[in-house]
DNA sequence: TTGAGCGATCCAGTATTATATATCAAAGCC
DNA sequence: GGCTTTGATATATAATACTGGATCGCTCAA
């Protein structure tokens, strides 16, 4: 059952994991069930709108209704404010690196209680996860995710982390407006090894 | 049943009479039953997502996912493409004639076959039944309109059918490059649209 | 008056969605 | 090795979307 509705559902899916959310959580959230939203994901079954639209609102989306003649305009706006003018990309290479971090940041705070810096932390992490990287970009963020992982034992490391997340988040901001043509670098894939 | 997906739904309804198009015409071209259109138009039935989707395809609309934060840039964008800066009115007290007067073009179109400024004529009329007008400005096309009954009737009417027609596209433009934030004085009813 | 097109409504039957619940393998964490 | 979470899947049942008609009241034009 190949439907028209496929991209839209892709997107769904997309934001969800982009998000960290799981079928579950959503589920509660949108008030279906985990089977349901499985089998809508997976393409097995083709949602009514209204759960569509429960699914999409609980992920802080809105679904409209543009003219085609805007849709060029309207997708350009959306893909500029969720990455800034680079290429989404998904299970890459240095995904597995920051999931690592992610993680990191999420056993952190549950060892030492949330922080705004953690917070800011997870998010720019899972913005970052998400854009292309040249190699330097790359090599930069290696670095400050050792540090991370070094200072994590330690009770002290508040200072620590508000460094490193604001380091991260002034490479994030450097990205978000970079000028929307120039086409980056793209980092090549040295993932797997060098690791601490 | 009140649902979320009413205002999609009515707004899916609005440009489907905007753009003269029956229940019938389009439940071919988007190939489902009148009678299904008819239900979910008047909220009786909650339509599936693809069925949804295949309506507002087959009338030139997208259904598109954003972010919740951007969904007013959006919708400002949409609205200023279709009605410059004023609030959409449907059912108000000019529609019956603005009715007729499309009617009348209608029927010149049937008598003295199509031509461009005819064509104009329709769609700028299409345009401006959808806006908030001020007494003066219906005034104006009260005259205008009068004229164009008055010469329906002669075969010479070419020449005045074209200046008709450039005088209601003139009220048309200079509404449409209003400056965006000046209210309109708008006409008696007072009905703000808010969607809910 | 007659006829055509419009949208709303009804009906019977089928197909599909949606729920509730439970299980399962895989991956991550302890 | 155990414990937990995640996403996929199964089954049985209730709910409803959707089709295919047909009809009705309405408005408008001939």
């Amino acid at each position: 059952m190949a439907y028209q509705s496929e991209s839209l559902i892709a997107q769904a899916r997309e934001t969800r994991e982009a998000s960290g959310v799981s079928q579950r959580a959503l589920s509660e959230r949108a008030g279906l069930t985990q089977s349901h939203i499985s089998q809508i994901e997976s393409g097995k079954m083709e949602p009514g709108l209204s759960s569509f639209i429960d699914m999409t609102r609980a992920l802080d989306l809105e679904v409209m209704l543009v003219p085609k003649k805007l849709a060029p305009a309207v997708s350009g706006l959306v893909k500029a404010q969720s990455t800034p003018d680079m290429h989404i990309h998904t299970g890459q290479p240095n995904d597995k690196r920051f999931g690592r971090a992610e993680r990191l940041v999420k056993k952190m705070k549950r060892v030492y209680g949330s922080s705004a810096d953690l917070d800011r932390l997870e998010e720019t992490i899972r913005f970052l996860r998400r854009v292309r990287l040249s190699d330097q970009e790359m090599q930069l963020i290696r670095e400050l995710i050792a540090r991370l992982e070094h200072h994590k034992v330690s009770a002290q490391a508040a200072p620590f982390i508000r460094d490193i997340a604001q380091n991260l988040e002034r490479l994030r901001n450097s990205l978000a407006h970079a000028a929307p043509s120039e086409p980056r670098p793209a980092y090549s894939l040295d993932d797997e090894d060098a690791d601490a």
